[in-house]
DNA sequence: CTCCTGTCCTGCCGGC
DNA sequence: TGCCGGCAGGACAGGA
């Protein structure tokens, strides 16, 4: 389920479990998830201090005191489990990696599918690592707004569903947040990207903004509830208008439709989106 | 260039 | 009950 909302919800939840502490160790269980984890990862991190951690798009950064730091991405099944310091840690099955800290926490990375991946870069140079270097604005920062979005979908000849998954138009946004924005704007998945301008890229960057914004508050606010179940973050139940509810009527009359666009499923409204 | 398709991998669900 | 096909929230390479 990750998108920018869960990702979100992981970088606060390792905020709090492990800013500002020193890890004792580090384990690989296996060499790859998407791809090779780079085989110094282990040495770059052990007897450093966490000093910042940051999400970028879908992405979250972690770099230590030695000015080393790791980019991990989710992929479709990855989940951040976070062990207190106190808790017993029983290893399940596709937890792929564990960080071990000083305090006696762990933080453990679980993949079923190893869609995900991670990669070391440096407090230099990672801004300009190359999936950032090419990814479009934050949606829930000032940097976002109707004339950006706008002047970047000017050009763009596929549906607006297809050009809002293009981490270069906006960062973060995936196929969930892509059917719930729109439908909150009410612009039709099918509509040429080139033709949501004016009034309908001002809809369109409110509604994203705002789905966006709403699905952090309800992470943000069961964020305690995770930890105490079963301390893994990366998903939490969100309800959704049109995602996944193929079949159900808005407002009791308006059914909501699934179609494919670029191998992936739509869900709409096309009684209420143009 | 831009756009679309196929692919990586495992798990789960529905149908037979 | 068991097996099998289809599908899953991402990103990228490669081809048109």
């Amino acid at each position: 389920m990750p998108e920018l909302p869960e990702v979100e919800i992981v970088k606060r939840g390792l905020e709090g479990a492990i800013l500002g502490e020193t890890v004792t160790d580090v384990t690989l269980n296996r060499p790859d998830l998407r791809f090779p984890i780079p085989t110094e990862f282990p040495k770059k991190f052990k007897n450093q201090k966490i000093t910042t951690l940051q999400r970028r798009g879908k992405y979250i950064l972690c770099l230590n005191n030695a000015g080393n730091g790791f980019i991990l991405h989710l992929g479709m099944s990855g989940v951040v489990k976070i062990i207190p310091p106190q808790d017993d840690y029983t290893p399940a099955k596709h937890d792929h990696i564990v960080i071990a800290m000083k305090n006696g926490g762990r933080i453990i990375y679980h993949d079923p599918r190893r869609f995900g991946f991670l990669d070391l870069t440096t407090s230099e140079t990672w801004q300009s690592y190359p999936a950032f270097a090419a990814m479009g604005p934050e949606p829930l920062g000032n940097d976002f707004n109707a004339p950006i979005l706008a002047a970047a979908l000017k050009t763009c000849k596929s549906p607006i569903k297809t050009a809002l998954l293009d981490q270069k138009i906006v960062a973060g946004i995936g196929n969930i947040y892509a059917c719930e924005a729109l439908f909150m704007a009410g612009i039709s998945p099918k509509r040429i990207a080139s033709s949501v301008q004016g009034k309908r890229a001002e809809r369109l960057t409110t509604a994203i903004k705002q789905v966006l914004a709403a699905a952090i508050d309800s992470g943000g606010s069961s964020l305690k509830d995770y930890y105490h179940t079963d301390g893994s973050l990366g998903y939490f139940q969100h309800t959704f208008k049109v995602y996944d509810r193929e079949g159900t009527l808005i407002d009791g009359k308006h059914p909501v439709k699934r179609i494919t666009q670029s191998g992936r499923s739509t869900f709409y409204c096309p009684s209420l989106q143009r």
